[in-house]
DNA sequence: TGCCAGGCCGGGT
DNA sequence: ACCCGGCATGGC
């Protein structure tokens, strides 16, 4: 079963190739991302983070200046607006005071400490930080989400009862090599076989490259809790 | 048309 | 310690 990762890896990487995530041109536009991100489709955020780079705004101190009321405008297309307006706010606010607002100071934090703080920021729960120190950091440390929650059970690799972002985290970072290029690739991969075969209704597994894979136990159980 | 999307927080048990 | 409602737009 600790080859099971490994070998799930290599089927997703043959069938989709690779993903070459994050869309991002700066570690501070990832960043943004991972906020608007939050339950929303990836389309929607993009359409957002264009008005803010029309606007000149891809860069701390410039979107911290933003008033609430424009911010959130701005932001909207990405769907809660107000809140992810709030939570922009909160990030960066955080970000001036602890690093003047400076993203390399901020990645030279030791890892374990920075992760941490991070979370202490209202509006970063473990995904949206693991997002940005893994994406825009580069920092090796495993992004789980709902699809990876959803991939595990079904492949009765955890119970459901048991599936908690951290005990996900565990599983991944405990059983392969902590390294950023993979970590990156396969949370990418996992989102990848998520939206085509791991969708909560439909459940389609005709041509999933996972499906030799499937422990049919876990199919049944996974209905009922993820 | 309803369902879904790369979550997170706050308040109530 | 869980459980649940709220937050909101756009695509299929």
């Amino acid at each position: 079963m600790s080859t099971t990762l490994r070998e799930m890896y290599d089927r997703l990487l043959a069938h989709f190739g690779p993903q070459d995530w994050w869309p991002g041109e700066t570690p501070f536009e990832v960043m943004v991302g991972a906020v608007l991100t939050q339950n929303t489709n990836w389309t929607n955020v993009a359409k957002a983070i264009d008005a803010l780079r029309r606007e000149g705004l891809l860069e701390p101190k410039a979107l911290l200046a933003v008033p609430f009321d424009r911010l959130a405008d701005l932001i909207r297309p990405a769907g809660y607006f107000r809140v992810k307006a709030r939570r922009l706010i909160n990030l960066l606010t955080w970000l001036e005071a602890e690093f003047d607002g400076d993203l390399d100071a901020m990645f030279a934090t030791p890892a374990d400490d920075l992760r941490e703080r991070l979370l202490t920021v209202n509006g970063v729960g473990a995904e949206t930080c693991d997002s940005i120190l893994l994406y825009a950091g580069g920092i090796p440390t495993f992004v789980v989400d709902a699809y990876t929650c959803r991939v595990v059970v079904r492949h009765g690799l955890l119970l459901p009862e048991e599936v908690t972002y951290d005990e996900v985290k565990a599983l991944f970072e405990e059983t392969l090599e902590r390294d950023t290029a993979i970590f990156n690739e396969y949370h990418a991969l996992l989102v990848a076989v998520g939206k085509h075969y791991c969708r909560p209704r439909p459940r389609c597994l005709t041509g999933c490259p996972l499906e030799a894979m499937l422990d049919p136990d876990a199919e049944v159980r996974s209905e009922v809790s993820a």
